[in-house]
DNA sequence: AAACCTTTCGAAAACGTTTTCGTGTTGAAA
DNA sequence: TTTCAACACGAAAACGTTTTCGAAAGGTTT
């Protein structure tokens, strides 16, 4: 087992001090050629590598992200990480994981754990519970101790800090005029309980949008998914009893489901009912039919939202305080499960 | 800005020594109870929390574990992180997560950069281009130096250390053992090129239970992917003109697209062609039909590769040297793609 | 009063770096 | 010969901990 080389063991070799081994390596003009040669050698011979944490604690920067997010077997999210380790990568910075489950304590713990000189920063999307609670001490905490938080997605207007969203509500929107356009009346919409900051969001949307075509909002068709696993009976009733012609899902889990559902009914989609899901993920894409939906781009809110951090870390004369709210652009992707 | 404070700080308000203070605090009977609780109650007051970078030097342990993964937008791998960080967080550990985007320089890059004292070990698995340049001297360098490396689904028996896998040749048997039981004799198959371990598996598992049942192997029903964005004409050869009436493919992408292309030539899935894949994931859940599929636990395999990352890294007294190779069990799961 | 324990605390080393400052040696200028 | 600059290097501090060891103060036993 051959453990690592120190400066110290390099030094001892070639009986010289530790500071003349360490500036050799990084070729200052104080040393001679000759010993800095000689050490270089050595050093190259040995497969000498600095120990990051002896800088990490020596420079007070550790070169590592922390993120902090509700669940990564979701597609969103993956692709936001994916997103943010390119960014990362690309100024030598590591990123290292936590996810909170929902949960609003892990959340805090997972935070205060990393905080304590593990990272240089955070990005991070709320847990469904953070958000019910609306407790953001934590993360005020966090930044008052200076640092910079970057959140995306899922956030609260109660902290101030740099954040990265879609326009969530524009979106919905235009995604329902989409069907009102098409000709549909009776829009049903399946959406999250209000407390989901990003369902709440489309929910205006869709309202917004009858609206503003002088449809009357109809509760009927607006149907609130508290759990994903038996919201069947909800989502039966409005396709059979209801009768809507079109749907708007907050995500395309709902709207697979809606999907699933019509077609136990013997209902086809798009022929005897549309459906527009919202986030393009996985399912959307590959089940049959394929469903138009709201496009959010993953990859692009990871990286900037890695983008932006990574600027307040690097800038970090003197606090800007002047924070700013990316909005990614959206758009809607039409594929097999709507008729016009 | 309410900067961290530090036991330096603490010692000097507090006019006593700094090892007073890291005694005190610890709870050490070396310290009169007088002292004990003044220097606590500072502390509690200005919400201190030891540095994690300065006792990870100290210690000369991180509680970290580094993930090394081609990439993280992939539901297989998305699951496996998710149970490595269970057992990490139930252990107290952290885990970074490294991307290699299939590629080898990557790979290395990355876990040279983490082996340099940010992790006190690692979990991955391989690249293609690891896999297929056969150059595994970074993995042997780090576990030379002493630090436990775990590898999961994609491994190499070049390299020695714990491994997690599932026996894939099994499992791919047992699917086409099943296809062959329900009467199908043209079955086809949908698999990556040799150089992926697991498609290789995959389809030696395909070849040895025709062989069991007498079936000579057709090269014809066989198909190869290299790059999926142009398969569709190979995959089309298959279903259109050599006509299989079962279809086994090593993965669900590949039997999502085999169904669809079937469905444009008028085929109906199950009636007319049965399709298995392998991982279950988003697509074998919820595309219509739902796919039947070899389901491989991502999220016991994360857990298992984590435990045993721990138990090696917490036992470290005197390398074991005797690796061991978990095998996580597969299960058919049937549901509307196959019929029988 | 000498010898010895206990109690309570501080100094210092250690982890592995980088960097500032000081110092000894050389050669050249005065 | 003295003075001074340039050169080449080392000592030590600093980052924030934990821990070993030593020591002072007080009390108890002979």
């Amino acid at each position: 087992m051959r453990k690592k080389v120190t400066l110290k063991q390099i030094a001892k070799e070639l009986d010289v001090s530790i500071s003349t081994v360490s500036k050799s390596l990084r070729d200052s003009h104080e040393i001679s050629e000759d010993t800095r040669l000689k050490v270089q050698a050595f050093a190259k011979l040995y497969n000498y590598k600095p120990n990051n944490i002896a800088l990490s604690l020596k420079n007070k920067k550790t070169k590592t992200i922390g993120i902090i997010i509700p669940e990564i077997v979701h597609h969103f999210f993956a692709t936001v990480i994916s997103g943010i380790e390119q960014v990362a990568n690309e100024n030598g910075y590591n990123v290292i994981v936590c996810l909170s489950d929902e949960s609003f304590d892990k959340e805090v713990i997972n935070m205060e754990l990393l905080a304590n000189g593990s990272t240089d920063g955070f990005i991070m999307s709320l847990s469904k519970e953070t958000q019910q609670k609306k407790d953001f001490h934590h993360i005020q905490e966090i930044i008052s101790q200076g640092m910079p938080v970057v959140m995306f997605d899922r956030i609260t207007n109660d902290v101030f800090c740099d954040k990265v969203i879609i326009d969530d509500q524009e979106a919905a929107s235009n995604a329902v005029q989409f069907l009102i356009n098409s000709g549909f009346k009776k829009i049903g919409l399946i959406t999250t309980v209000d407390y989901v900051s990003v369902g709440k969001l489309r929910t205006d949307g869709y309202k917004k949008a009858l609206l503003a075509n002088n449809i009357q909002i109809n509760e009927d068709l607006i149907v609130k998914i508290e759990d994903i696993d038996n919201c069947s009976v909800k989502i039966e009733n409005l396709i059979k009893n209801i009768k809507c012609d079109a749907i708007f899902a907050v995500n395309e889990l709902f709207a697979v489901t809606a999907i699933k559902i019509a077609a136990k009914n013997n209902l086809k989609v798009p022929d005897d009912i549309s459906v527009i899901g919202f986030t393009d993920g996985i399912i959307s894409q590959f089940s049959t039919p394929s469903i138009s939906t709201v496009s959010q781009n993953g990859i692009k809110m990871g990286r900037k939202a890695a983008q932006m951090l990574i600027d307040r870390l690097e800038l970090e004369d003197e606090e800007d305080e002047h924070y700013k709210t990316e909005i990614i652009e959206t758009n809607l992707i039409i594929r097999e499960s709507t008729k016009s």
